[in-house]
Formats: C-alpha cells, structure tokens, sequence
DNA sequence: GTTAGCACTCGACATCGTTGAGTGCTAACA
DNA sequence: TGTTAGCACTCAACGATGTCGAGTGCTAAC
C-alpha cells in the first residue's frame, strides 16, 4: 500500500484537528471539516489504511484515531504549514526586552518566561556556550585585608569573578601592577594556555610569588570547572492544563524531571550545529518524555558562543506555532547579545 | 465549656495521627492509641467539644474529623513535641556544603532542594539582605576599547558588577587611577551617599569628566534598582505527593504561584525580625494557599546581612520535623556565609 | 463520668443499563 | 473500480441503584 496525496491531506486534517482538541478524531468530523467532499465511510477506510501504514494509532476500537510519533515526524517535515505569529505579541515581546537590564542572566530568566507564556508551554533557555573564550583582562580588586576579587573579562563579554585569599597583606597599587603583568602576559589566550604561560612567568618574577601562586591555582581550578550553564525554566504549570497529565503521577515524575536542571539541561542542549530541532515522543530518548516533544533553537552571541532556547509540550503540540515563536527569540536574543551595547 | 488537660491530649493524638495519614480521624483510632483507657464513645464526646471550641472540622457528618488551623497554630504553640534529626541526614547535609563550591547562589540553590529533599515538602531560600552596605572598592576594568566593567565591592561581601559605555577611549592607567580617586573618595559611604559625594567630585576634576558622569550615572541607576534577590526553589514536585494536591486545578494554581518568584519572595520574605515564622494556611494571607503552611527561618552572613529559608507544606506538615531542620540548615548557612574564608 | 448499644448518615465502591460516538463490513451504486 | 449508504457491533462515559463500612450522636445503664 502506498501513501498517495488524499491520505496525506486526511492525515494531515487528522493532526490539526487532534492538535487543537486533543480528544481522538472521527471520521465524521475530518469528512464534514476536509472539504474533499467524501463521506465519512470513505474517509473510514483511508484511516484504516494510514492505521496499517503506522501513522495512526487507535486507543480502543470504538474510539477515533490519535496521531502517532511517525504522523507528527511527517507532519512536522513536510505537512506543516508555517505559523504566523500576531504581530501585537511580537511586538510585546520587543518592547519587553528593550528595557536596560541586562544581566545575561536576568534575559535568559525573563526569555524563558515570556516563551513559555507566548506558547503556553513549559520554556528552557540555556546561557550561551562553545569556543573557548579568550581572556582580555585580568584584575585584581582588593576586597579586604586579606582578599582580592579576580575579574576575568573575556572576548565572549562573559565575565568570571570570585575572591582569592591573600596571604600577606598587598596594597592596591601592587594589586594593580600585577594584574597588567598577568594581563599582558595572557592577554588573547584561552584559559587553557594561560595556565601554561603562567608558571614561566611566576618564575621569573622575584616578588610576590605566593599571590602569583594563588592566582594561578585559581585560574587553574576554573579550567578544570568550567562555569555552569545557566538553566532558566518557565511554565512548568502549563503543561497540567493539557489532559494528558490530568493524572497526578505523571505529572509529577514530569515536574520533577524539570527540577533537576543538570539533566534537563543536557536532554535539551542539542550538540548538534542545527538551527532546529524538534524531537517527538520516543525521540527524545528520555523515558519519562514519552508522550512530550522537545522543539529546540539556538540563539548566538557576538563572541561567537551560542546558546540553546527549547520548548517542551505535549507530542500534540502546536509545532509550526512554537517553531515560529522560537525563531523569533532566537533572533531577539541574537540581536541583543550581540548588538547591544551594554551588555554583560 | 473549658479545654482541660485530657482534651489537649486527645486533641494532640488527633492531630499527630493526621499529619502522619491525612485522612479524617475517627474516634475509634483515638481510643484505640492513645493509651488512657478511654473508649472510643468518651472520646467522641471529647471531640465533639472540641469541635465545639473550634479546634476540629468535620468534611461530612459520618467522617472522622480533621484539626482546624487553630488547632495546628496551638500544637504549634505548645502542644509539639521538638523533633529530631536523624544523625544521617544530617551528616549529608554538612558533607554537601564541605565541598568548594562557594559561589552564594549555588550555595542558596543546593540548600533550596536540600532542604527540600530532607522535608519532603517545598522549600524557598532568598539570598541574604539587610542593611545598606558601605563601599569598599569601586574599580573599573578595560573590557573592550569603549566598555570598561565596573566592579562595587562592598562590606557585605557582595560584588555588583556591570559594563558601561566610554564615549572615549581611556587607557587601563587611567581608567586605574579614576578608580582610585574614586574609591578613595566614596570608601565607607553607602550607595545613596556616595551618589551625594560625587557630583563634587567630578567638579573639582578637570579631565575625564565625561567618564566620571557615566559611573555616576551607573550609581544612581544601582541605587534607585536594588540588586534583585536570588529566589532558590527547590521540591515543587514534591507537592503532588500528597492527596491535598490530587486535584489537578489545584496543584496547576499552586505551581503556577511557585513561578511567580518575585511574589514568591514577597510571601517568604518575613519582614519580622524573629528567628522563626510559622503560618497556617489563612495566616499566609495568600488565597492560593488557604491549605499550605510556611515554615521560615533566618541565617545572617558575617557582613550582617540575613537571608531567609522556607518551607511551604500542607498545613497538616511535619511542623516539629520541618522545624528542626530549618533550624539546622539555618545554622549551617550562617557558618558557611560568615565563617569561611572564600565566600563571594 | 464512662460506656455499651443502636439507629442513622454518607462517602466509597461496584454493578448495571443506557447512550452515543465511532468502527468495520457488505452490498449497492456511478 | 472507487464511493457511499446501511447496519451490526464495540466500548467509554454517564447516571442510577444498591451495598458496605467507617463514623457519629443519642440514650440508657453502669
């Protein structure tokens, strides 16, 4: 049996019809809404056929057809018609990010948020990642007596910081001296080879090796641990307003699944190059995703790291929608990490 | 008609039994454990005044009965038992937070689901605040050739950091040398009277005024939009555990609160001095949690500065468990902040 | 003051028939 | 040969009905 241009238009007014309603579809309904003029008992038969072909799943016998993991793959490849967005959102969603915070991650927060509200599903937005950035500036900042902060600006614009202990009491100005020394020395290499010029130079240098040394170990240590992704998460109360996790138990192994970020964050972080992905049901590869699909972007910044946006709902998702409201924050997001000038 | 010493125990046994099934008690288990050698008709008079006084409800006329808020907020008040910590848990937790990560915000987001881990319940942990903190450093760092990163290090500890735009190119010398000028002129005021002091500073200076007008613009702009308070959340899921959440709409409401991390804060964040909160259901005066309780405590950092740790539950919640160990997470943040040496 | 006994209430649960949406099959039709 | 009308069949959903049991309140006896 072969798949032939009246089966695809069934199956694909089956799709959007479960879709929109989530209840299994009748032949009477896709023959009354399809507006090919067959009668129910035709369409009957072409359903029974997409059923044979796997693109149909059937529930029990008395029930309508539910769209399967292979029909929504179709669907979401070639059937799908490409979704517009309303422009006064859109607009919302400018103006919303045109305001002045810019902590990178105060956008990531408000970017998952404004997602999972505009799509009513649950939002991930992971913080931007990828080549190993390039140190342009390392600083010392006298904290206290006896602690320095060490300010870390990359090429990437991302900036690391945390305190060293001191154990001698160094004055500002020293302080100040040395950074330039390091800066100078590294100025341009990755952490990695700054680790590897660093010992030379504390070498040469007479004075002041313990702090050197520190630095160093710090350096060192950040190498090794590298900074966590920032993992921001939104609308995980929407996914209860869709039936299918009407059951509680379900519900809450989803739930708790949102909460370990670690692992959410690799599920979504696509390592591949692709601009797009959507993954359905069993194609996520996550048991309790069964009945989910993860639609994912990627969003990048001026130093050429990128940056993962994914929007996780049902398998009956309103795709070609999510996918435009994706394509439209990744743009945003690329826009202003990359154009902006006051970035972080 | 009097509370005496018997219907304070009956009214306690009713209460422990409750908080362990969370169905109505009758009075046949009552009589059947609480060990006075009372049957279970006495009891029922018992619990009939008691219901009379307002401390028992009664969902249907042949169901057992389940203790009113006022009666958790009297078993809170005196009738509990203090709880205690098994050794075990306890060791995880200090072993958790012996490791070396000591950015604050992870700290506060692993206590978040530690503690939610340990109770079963929610937990919210809000990152310390307090009083104005008094400038130590101000310290601008080259970041690209018209950016420069400004870096306020404070008493308290806590570092602000953000770039701003140079309308000209300025070298890391004298970028340097601002900065000092700068920190020595605002070190030990606070934010509000630094934005005082450097309008005449900038005056009595001849160069770079155009640079000193931005940093000051910076100030004033961090003055007037206070660093906003890291929300950790952790166990949400933990929720749906328990029958009160059965229903669906109700567990979406709730979650859907837990989004809301400003209002969420705005809940927690007791503005009291005391040590402990406890609020039973109404007393949250949060509609959506008519049936929760909120557990809070406080640790404080060395700086002086506190922050709160949360937990939210069904009324009918472990109290003295949840109580113990706010108790000892409190102390543990109260070390881990004040006490080591490479905090941020 | 306490308790045993008893009638009563009411949710939980299972059973059962009805309804209606939906299917598959067959025979007639264009 | 593809399409359609008709019909028997299936099955979830729903409501009515009955039973069970946990629990109460009341009364009378101890």
């Amino acid at each position: 049996m072969e798949m032939d241009e009246r089966k695809l238009k069934i199956l694909q007014a089956i799709i959007d019809d479960y879709i929109l309603t989530g209840v299994p579809v009748g032949s009477r309904t896709i023959s009354k809404k399809a507006d090919m003029g067959l009668s129910s008992a035709t369409i009957r038969n072409e359903m029974s056929d997409l059923e044979e072909l796997g693109y149909l799943d059937q529930p029990h016998v008395s029930a309508g057809r539910i769209p399967s993991a292979k029909a929504y793959r179709l669907y979401v490849d070639s059937l799908m018609k490409a979704g517009r967005i309303r422009d006064d959102s859109l607009e919302t969603v400018s103006r919303h990010f045109s305001g002045r915070v810019h902590q990178m991650e105060d956008v990531i927060d408000h970017a998952a948020s404004v997602i999972s509200a505009l799509t009513k599903y649950t939002a991930v937005v992971l913080s931007p990642k990828g080549k190993q950035p390039r140190l342009q500036t390392v600083q010392l900042v006298p904290v206290a007596r006896d602690a320095a902060l060490v300010v870390i600006v990359t090429d990437t614009g991302i900036v690391r910081d945390s305190t060293i202990h001191l154990n001698s009491e160094v004055d500002s100005d020293t302080l100040y001296a040395i950074s330039r020394a390091i800066t100078e020395a590294v100025r341009g290499h990755t952490l990695a080879e700054a680790c590897e010029i660093l010992p030379d130079m504390i070498g040469r240098m007479q004075e002041n090796e313990e702090l050197l040394q520190s630095i160093y170990g710090f350096l060192n240590d950040r190498r090794s641990a590298p900074r966590k992704l920032h993992v921001a998460i939104g609308g995980t109360s929407n996914m209860l307003s869709y039936p299918e996790y009407s059951d509680v138990e379900k519900a809450r192994s989803f739930l708790s699944l949102m909460e370990t970020r670690d692992k959410l964050a690799s599920i979504i972080d696509g390592n591949g190059e692709m601009a797009f992905t959507v993954r359905i049901g069993p194609e996520t590869g996550v048991p309790e995703m069964v009945d989910c699909s993860i639609v994912t972007a990627t969003y990048s910044t001026g130093g050429g790291q990128q940056g993962t946006i994914g929007v996780i709902g049902p398998t009956r998702m309103q795709y070609s929608r999510v996918i435009s409201i994706l394509n439209m924050m990744g743009h945003q997001l690329t826009d202003l990490f990359s154009g902006g000038s006051d970035k972080e």
